[in-house]
DNA sequence: CCTTGACTTGGAGTTAACTCCAAGTGTTAT
DNA sequence: ATAACACTTGGAGTTAACTCCAAGTCAAGG
């Protein structure tokens, strides 16, 4: 695959995906006989993967490492476990802040819809 | 209440809350006669709110724009209210996204799990 | 053979959200 | 009253994560 085609699969830049690759956050990709990149299977889970993580906040120095110590083989594999788990404590950590808001913003909302009803009555009232 | 005080309370830099009172991201704070800041229990209130907001990932802009609205009075409870519904939305997408990443981390481990688990009977049997 | 256009690289520029700094003023302790 | 110190403001610097750009290469069409 090309990086166009590859940048609209998965709906990330061009840009981004070379910059991706030269900061390491992928596995550097194939290619031809031209110097033009030619991404396998292999390469798009690696962004799969990578767009996932990031989706949910994780930062690309963690993911950096993480690609790196994989690169390593199978002696990391207690390491990239473990930073995994790190990864982990932290992403719930984000989501019970996030799931408080939630419970503000919706209270608020909810206050706010009984204002603008209790303004209506008085609306109606002067009506009368 | 004055900066440090509120710094310490609060656990943000007084920089910090001096950048957020002249962005308009809380509505500004009363000096005294030397031109100090004293912080008032309204004040404390919105940075809590603030804080909370910006611990979710809403933006400064869009909370920038929220306090304005709230400062024009009455007339803008139907806006602050649509502009936090939208930012519910956001919230509840950005949430599943890391649910997603979650399941994923979860199951990642997990496989790294067998993985050593396996290694240690290849060790064991290795050992016989 | 020359142009067009997609691709390459390295490096500079951008944005959000702080964070730090310098120069100046006011308050407090000795 | 003078040194030490907290506070003020406006502006510059920093960091993460892109995003854009310039200069160069190369294959294909007219």
């Amino acid at each position: 695959m090309t990086i166009a085609e590859v940048s609209k699969k998965f709906d990330l830049s061009q840009d981004t995906l070379r910059y991706y690759e030269r900061i390491g956050l992928i596995p550097s990709v194939n290619r031809n006989k031209g110097g033009i990149r030619d991404y396998t299977e292999e390469d798009c889970k690696w962004i799969v993967f990578i767009k996932c993580m990031r989706s949910a906040g994780l930062p690309i120095e963690v993911l950096i490492e993480y690609v790196g110590l994989f690169q390593q083989g199978d002696a990391t594999i207690e390491a990239r476990k473990e930073l995994l788990i790190g990864q982990r404590k932290q992403l719930i950590a984000r989501m019970e802040d996030m799931q408080k808001t939630l419970e503000l913003l919706n209270y608020k909302i909810e206050s706010y819809e009984q204002t603008v009803v209790k303004k209506e009555k008085e609306l109606k009232r002067s009506e009368d």
